[in-house]
DNA sequence: GTCTATAGCTTGATAGAC
DNA sequence: GTCTATCAAGCTATAGAC
């Protein structure tokens, strides 16, 4: 077999590893860690069962790949546009406009270019955020918590007069606003009967920044 | 046994029936559907395995008469408040602000009351309405639904500018922050080592309250 | 790195006595 | 309405050949 052709085969070939996380990555999403076996992910992945203890030893090992896998990613474009923001040089309300964007855009960017991994992530990472067993993992806490302090110091900078409290409650209300839209649960489809859907995030996304922004900023006033 | 005996064995303990949903209403809470068996529910109440198919029939059944035995009292109660406001006697934000403690205080009232049960029927709530599954099942949808459009007819008498859509997705954005808070994911506790809790409702709920009326009024804002 | 085979246990649900 | 006993199927994980 010539190099060329060898070359190809790897390159539509994903690896056993890569293509494991792909479908666990879309049952956990569909049907929750416990709702999801191995043995479904093996027989969708078209692989044996002990491929998965193979390759990540338990199948909570897996769920923790799966989360970091794209976790280091998502993290570091948010941490480069947040240190875009020139803080001193614009007013408040902008920085802090640009502040929500840089957490909630790389989201939006992976959620809508078209790959499906990608979208299930967003989901997964939205449902993961409301059990209390996911955060309560350290290699978890340690990607997503050090970004979310950084977030939180630039957010005391913009409102220097808002309290301790009320900075960490504006980050926290963010995070939640943000995370519950891009678990795209269809409530909305529901609702509306399909005239607006929650899966249409390109069209949400500028008023879900307008929320989010005249939230935090009724939240500092003190009345 | 005397009348007055037999009433009082019937105060304390409380049918099997109500023993069951209490428990499934805990585990389901604290591990998921997927995660809870029907052993574990049977165990922790005292009871044999063979009586939760005897009082409901399948484990999915249970799941459903526990989400329902107090989403009649919720809903009630937030139509109860919403049909209290009088939207003309009074300015714009303050009939968005009553709509809105509409739909959070009955939520609030019962989370801080002191009944376990109710707390953890919140948070269930909270992290159900984060997948899909839960939302296709009728019964649920036909509980939840009938008071949310009374909500969003409200909110457009009181923002006649705001189009459709605008109100529609701002349902939504009340919705989602609302029950991230009520899930009480533990995540401000870790990330503020405990100096701030994701529990203490009490303390956030003002702060909750002017975020999302601050979101919402600059939703409508066009600019 | 992949395969088969299987251990050891848990699952939801039911049949039938009381 | 509660009990025991049990079924049939599913589960995660591993041992060992290739």
């Amino acid at each position: 077999m010539p190099k060329s052709e060898l070359k190809a085969k790897e390159t539509v070939k994903r690896s056993t590893r890569e293509l494991l996380l792909d479908v666990a990555e879309e049952l956990f999403t569909d049907h929750g860690f416990d709702g999801t076996s191995v043995r479904d992910i093996t027989e969708q992945a078209g692989t044996r069962l002990a491929s998965i203890n193979y390759h990540f030893g338990t199948k909570k090992s897996l769920f923790i790949a799966v989360i970091m896998r794209r976790a280091i990613v998502l993290c570091e474009e948010r941490l480069v546009m947040l240190r875009d923001i020139d803080i001193d040089g614009i007013e408040a309300s902008d920085a802090l406009y640009q502040l929500i964007d840089a957490f909630v855009l790389p989201l939006l960017k992976h959620s809508t270019k078209g790959d499906p991994g990608w979208k299930n992530y967003c989901r997964l990472i939205a449902q993961t955020s409301t059990y209390r067993q996911a955060y309560e993992d350290n290699t978890v806490r340690e990607v997503f918590d050090p970004p979310a302090y950084e977030f939180i110091k630039c957010l005391k900078k913009i409102m220097p007069k808002a309290s301790d409290q009320q900075v960490q409650y504006a980050f926290q209300f963010m995070l939640g606003t943000t995370l519950y839209v891009f678990t795209e649960n269809l409530r909305l489809d529901g609702m509306t009967e399909g005239k607006y859907r929650s899966g249409d995030m390109n069209n949400i996304y500028p008023s879900l920044l307008k929320y989010i922004c005249g939230g935090i900023l009724n939240l500092s006033i003190t009345t």
